[in-house]
DNA sequence: GATTTTTCCTAATCTGGTTCATCTTTATTA
DNA sequence: TAATAAAGATGAACCAGATTAGGAAAAATC
């Protein structure tokens, strides 16, 4: 029998819930078994929880019209993934979220946690925190792919996330990066010359 | 003598606040006013206000290190700037906030900030809305720059913003869409024959 | 209202990265 | 363990958009 204190560990980094808190939170996560390949969220279907990684590896992406597919987030252990616009608007999806391994997650519904503002209001705080900080990181993501090259953007991901780029595909990494997949094979050639 | 019931407004289309914490929210707020080419935040300096704008434009920009100007964003009337990450992590800027027309702002510090979440609690939950919602927005524009063209960017832009498109010099246009001014012009002159 | 500065346009050349087609290697599954 | 599918490598031709350098127009400043 698995349990959610995963979850409550991460919130609680945050902001600090006594024990009636965490037991009334604990009643509304579920745990989710997904196994590689499967999906998570597909377009057109409403993404109705948020998922908290205990173990695997996901990516959540798009198909654009000629069929290419534009990773827009990774997420491994201690991670969060959704479709975020489908949740927080509660609208179709426009992402796949897919599972890259065999995943094991803690999910918590958009209904639940609406009701879980109000019944706990400290967790607006953690969700601002939180969400603040995914903001600011995506600032940061928009204007290095404005201001560094392809090979950079690999060379500062690879140092920064050596742990995800040895566990996902090298194409799913090229579409996160923004190149092709067959530019990011020359990049690694042409380093593996050098070196 | 001016006052402060823009933003008030503003907070209360998303939460509802009695006389009284209008009142007191209002004594944390500021007035300010910002002519043309001036700077409201530096690189280096931390950014300790977010501002509202009541009147005129702005735009958040960072200069890399070939001396290149990359727009993050724009505010015009009913939006806020600041820069992000400096603000909310308290750290030196990185951007550059520069007015683009004589400007009337209403700001609100940092430490103001926070202790208003302590007080009046509501605003917790209006600072995680917007916040989500700029997520949301700043997902879509990602996106958008992986599977469209300059062209189809601009396209957009123009579409969906046509005020700015106005207001803005086009190199700052430009330089928010990711792409040269010298091509924007090509765009726009394509675009003219044309027609 | 003349001068200086800033913004915008044009056109030629160049390049980082794509596309397409084929091949090799590595995982999956029967 | 053989068969099949998925992932990665390689190279040639190509293109979207950058760069450079010039001039024209508009706006700000005196």
């Amino acid at each position: 029998m698995e349990n959610v204190s995963p979850v409550l560990d991460y919130i609680q980094r945050y902001i600090s819930l006594n024990e009636d808190e965490q037991q009334f939170l604990s009643s509304f996560l579920q745990i989710k078994k997904i196994r590689k390949k499967q999906h998570l969220v597909q377009p057109g279907f409403v993404c109705t929880h948020k998922s908290y990684v205990v173990k695997g590896a996901l990516r959540a992406y798009l198909v654009d019209r000629e069929g290419k597919e534009h990773t827009l987030a990774f997420a491994i252990e201690d991670w969060w993934v959704s479709d975020y616009s489908s949740l927080i608007y509660q609208q179709p999806a426009t992402l796949f979220v897919e599972a890259l391994e065999d995943c094991s997650l803690i999910q918590i519904s958009y209904a639940s946690e609406q009701e879980l503002f109000d019944k706990i209001p400290q967790l607006e705080k953690f969700e601002r925190i939180i969400t603040q900080r995914s903001l600011a990181f995506q600032h940061k993501r928009l204007l290095e792919n404005f201001t560094h090259t392809a090979e950079e953007r690999y060379d500062e991901f690879l140092r920064k996330y050596p742990e995800i780029v040895r566990r996902v595909p090298q194409y799913a990494l090229a579409s996160y990066l923004g190149f092709s997949t067959e530019y990011l094979s020359k990049i690694r050639n042409r380093k593996a010359g050098k070196s």
